[in-house]
RNA sequence: GGGUGGGUGCCCGAGUGGUUAAUGGGGGUGGACUGUAAAUCCACUGGCUAUGCCUACGGCGGUUCGAAACCGCCCCCACCCA
């Protein structure tokens, strides 16, 4: 590989990382002009992926791009484990069958993103299966207790008194593990695998083999701009979700995030972005305005410029109450008079009927643009009606 | 195996016989303001067409006119000792 392109494909992947352990190795592996093996392992709890995952998958699509190939580690096995990774409490085991259902919508995500054909998946249950008692041991062995408990959530879940069930520490030394299998050059990760990478590192050293590189990623805040996105927490997007979602979430984000989102999912310049946050700050470019580019271009990312351009509209109109989004929910109920509470839980805008009530009480309801304050009132239900809860929650009543 | 401290509503956390769905915080929802966001302020936050009824303070029994609180047994968690 040439010098100059040398530096662009540098550029290119040290773009957002948080921290590569350690930079030297991964040019000096680049340099070699070899494709790479880049490991991600996942461990699909949950099969809904949202923004916070692309972007390690982005980065995978980025290796992709300049001539690596990425391994998917499918850790059928060590989900059944459960990493403990950032929790501060044991987490569920998951059955096997779970995990390969799980698996296969998560995949189906991932190569939207990811390129397929440059993308091998495997399992890890391929060696942990056939792994003995004295091969456990052994593996065990190369590392101690304290050093378990140097690392930050198990420390901490120590500390507090919160349990920690020793088979969590078999975790990280089974990832660490599959990147001997796989002889991976460097494997993918949100800080909070740092421990775990670093053990595979260690683990691929000590076995005589070329160390992997450890390339971390920010963790993506989530739409609330504090805590990680995730989709436990509410504050998440997720890649399968309808444009104008997708679109209002975005739009709506925690302005502090602006810059990140820009910059971890995006392929705008960094110069650019850089450039439109301080338009912002001096106030020459109005921060919607830049927060609806980023939707647009996420949007289009998953949705296509079409879908986008229609939800920027949608968002557009429905703020300025020019129009009502296009596809609100439809409830279909006989004709006649129903108490609106009723009408509420029915099209789902609460989860029972106290829920509903106060919400009227609060006078968050309207019904045809009328404001209902009455929690007994019943609404005439004779044609097509609009029921309106909150700002943004309409829901078409039609009687039928 | 022994000892100690615990298990309360979505989460954290008060409460130790008696108005009470159960102080306070967080979160969530609605409203005001605004830029859609943030910050701030206000309201609501177990269920039930409901001036009442039901379900709730780890589980099951008991004491009592009355218990989340007292007693017994059981389950679970952390720590200390072995």
């Amino acid at each position: 590989m040439p010098p100059d392109s040398l530096q662009d494909a540098w550029k290119i992947i040290s773009r957002g990382t948080l921290e590569i352990i350690e930079a030297s190795d991964l040019k000096a592996k680049l340099a070699s002009g070899r494709p790479l093996n880049i490991k991600l392992g996942i461990d699909p709890t949950s099969p809904d992926v949202h923004l916070g995952f692309t972007v390690v998958m982005r980065k995978l699509r980025q290796f992709q791009d300049l001539g690596h190939r990425v391994i998917l580690i499918v850790g059928d096995y060590t989900a059944t484990v459960g990493d403990p990774s950032g929790k501060n409490k044991t987490r569920p085991i998951l059955t096997h069958e779970d995990v390969l259902k799980n698996a296969e919508t998560y995949k189906e995500q991932f190569f939207k993103i990811v390129d397929p054909a440059k993308t091998k998946v495997v399992y890890n249950g391929e060696w942990f299966a056939k792994l003995s008692f004295t091969e456990v041991t052994q593996l065990m062995s190369q590392i101690t207790v304290a050093q378990m408990l140097e690392r930050e959530d198990f420390k901490n879940r120590y500390e507090s008194h919160k349990p920690i069930s020793l088979h969590e520490f078999l975790y990280p030394m089974m990832q660490a593990y599959d990147s001997v299998m796989i002889d991976a050059d460097v494997e993918l990760g949100g800080m909070d695998q740092k421990f775990n990478v670093l053990r595979g590192r260690e683990l691929q050293r000590s076995l005589g083999k070329e160390p992997q590189v450890g390339l971390f990623m920010p963790i993506l805040l989530g739409t609330d701009g504090k805590e990680k996105m995730s989709k436990s927490l509410g504050n998440y997007i997720g890649v399968n979700e309808p444009p104008q979602v997708m679109y209002h979430k975005l739009y709506s984000l925690s302005d502090t995030l602006v810059e990140s989102y820009f910059q971890l999912l995006t392929d705008v310049p960094l110069e650019a972005i850089q450039a439109k946050v301080e338009a912002v700050k001096s106030g020459a470019l109005n921060p919607n305005a830049l927060k609806e580019e980023l939707a647009r271009d996420i949007v289009t990312q998953y949705h296509g410029a079409e879908a986008a351009e229609k939800a920027a509209d949608q968002e557009r109109k429905i703020h300025t109450g020019e129009a009502l989004p296009e596809d609100m929910p439809v409830l279909t109920v006989p004709s006649g008079e129903h108490w609106v509470p009723e009408l509420i839980v029915k099209a789902g805008l609460a989860k029972s009927n106290g829920e509903a009530r106060r919400l009227v009480e609060n006078g968050g309801v309207s019904f045809d643009d009328a404001k209902v304050s009455d929690p007994k009132a019943k609404a005439a239900v004779t044609a097509t009606h609009l029921l309106k809860c909150g700002k943004r929650n309409f829901v078409r009543v039609v009687a039928g």
